[in-house]
RNA sequence: GUCCCCAUCGUCUAGCCUGGUCUAGGACAAGAGCUUUUCAAGCUCUCGACACCGGUUCAAAUCCGGUUGGGGACGCCA
């Protein structure tokens, strides 16, 4: 059975980076019908918050993860003094008395050669003799990151160790603890690292934004998920658009590239894109309406649902994100309507008092007011006036919209419906 | 500085393991066009890469070595 883990710290918010690491372990482990576990290293006391836990466990299950146990380090130191012990007592490990009296566990490093077989990168070979001394249990009384994990990984039988490129040169000195303590070496899967897109290092001023953020930004799971999966991975036959339940049966480790990956959010707009426009809109106006409700563009109590879903309908396949529709869709829930300036500067700015009369009362006498007649209706006005439909239309739009973009007008037109389509054009009767 | 990892279009990648089918394929972005009522979407096309040097070989993006470049790690942080 394959065992495989996630191992957060708890001192910060559940990054791409982090996101990514959990994707490809929960993919390694679901696919092989393994087990995925989740760890909280919160050994670190003062850094590690309750907040960032909940926020963490939070996200990965926004983004569709599911796990079999959780373990907190902070409730397990225990253990790991007890696994201080048998290496003190063995003799692997001395004891290191700061000039404040306080004890620290010290592991000996013994010069050696020592090779990981890495199911990504191949055989990777240290010589340990550059290695200084590792501290395993702090003077505080705290173990460190390489002890605990260890110990950890080891006693709750994982099998696999799938994580980040940065800890390849902490490997190593793991190894060194599992062989000292009797313990089996698990095997390593180290992925390529994500860097920011100037290069170098993800971090909080380079693009290493929380899951969170992407989640209010609008980006839907499956589609952050999708953008992770292929950095650094490919379902082959050129798919670009995958969820995660095919890919798990397409996914398989020994096909991780090795090479980091630059981050480019073009792409994630793309794929948001495209699964927004196939998204069930039932689910986007429920998605929608509490930042209706926030940006008061709705009352909380009483909204027609069925009228949002039909304009969730008109934006679906335009939107990037979907907290773009709060704004490009406002004209359809307020009163009074924003009036993009430029806008009205360039199609406003002529008297049209005729021609909108003359278009309001085509609308007035239709028998059934609904979009084919609204265009036909349009259509006959602007042969009689024998204009261009385009120089009628830009300036009805932006009357109707305040905007010069948005959906085609003669929908926006029927959305709107016949009375407030003749009270807005009206306002520019002179 | 020491150790480690990596190297195909601007970006993500396919191909590399098992050399020839690669005048290197796809996607994003960019540019052009079609459609047209704007913006998207869609469709068509264009631009654009095997880092460099040497070796092995009849043949190298694919194998080997080096150089350069990029990244990571060297904490009583994780």
């Amino acid at each position: 059975m394959i065992r495989v883990r996630f191992a957060p710290s708890p001192t910060g918010n559940l990054h791409i980076g982090g996101a990514r690491t959990a994707l490809f372990n929960w993919l390694y482990a679901r696919s092989k019908g393994g087990e995925f576990i989740l760890r909280i290293e919160d050994t670190d006391l003062a850094r590690s918050q309750k907040e960032y836990v909940d926020e963490i466990l939070n996200s990965l299950t926004w983004l569709g993860f599911d796990w079999d146990e959780v373990y907190y380090q902070s409730q397990r130191f225990d253990i790991y003094r007890e696994y201080a012990k048998k290496a003190l007592d063995a003799g692997l490990a001395y004891i290191e008395r700061s000039d404040t009296g306080k004890e620290a566990v010290i592991f000996k490093v013994i010069p050696q050669k020592i090779k990981i077989s890495d199911l990504i990168h191949g055989d990777i070979e240290f010589d340990t003799s550059v290695i200084k001394d590792q501290v395993l249990i702090k003077s505080d009384g705290t173990p460190t990151y390489n002890f605990a994990c260890v110990v950890d990984d080891a006693l709750t039988d994982i099998t696999h160790i799938v994580r980040g490129d940065d800890h390849i040169s902490n490997t190593p000195k793991q190894v060194l603890l599992y062989n000292a303590l009797g313990f089996k070496v698990p095997e390593f899967a180290h992925l390529p690292l994500i860097l920011a897109k100037g290069g170098g290092r993800m971090s909080k001023r380079k693009g290493a934004t929380a899951i969170t953020e992407y989640r209010s930004m609008g980006y839907l799971p499956q589609a952050l998920v999708n953008f992770l999966m292929l950095l650094g991975w490919s379902p082959g036959e050129n798919r670009e658009i995958i969820e995660l339940k095919e890919a798990l049966k397409l996914f398989d480790i020994k096909n991780v590239n090795k090479t980091a990956a630059v981050m480019d959010l073009d792409k994630l707009d793309w794929i948001n894109n495209q699964y927004l426009k196939n998204e069930d809109p039932q689910r986007l106006t429920d998605q929608v309406i509490p930042s209706l409700i926030e940006k008061k563009l709705i009352d909380k109590d009483s909204f027609d649902r069925d009228y949002i879903l039909s304009i969730v309908k008109l934006f679906q396949a335009r939107l990037t994100v979907l907290s773009e529709f709060v704004d490009w869709a406002d004209f359809f829930f307020l009163k009074d309507i924003p009036m993009d300036p430029k806008a009205e500067a360039k199609y406003l700015a002529r008297d049209l008092s005729g021609e909108f009369k003359l278009f309001i009362d085509k609308l007035n006498n239709l028998d059934k007011f609904d979009i084919v007649n609204i265009e036909d209706a349009f259509r006959k006005l602007v042969a009689e006036l024998n204009i261009e439909s385009k120089a009628l239309i830009h300036p009805i739009r932006v009357a109707l919209t305040g905007k010069t973009v948005g959906p085609g007008l003669f929908e926006v037109i029927y959305h709107l419906g016949r009375e407030r389509t003749s009270e807005r054009l009206k306002r520019w009767i002179k």
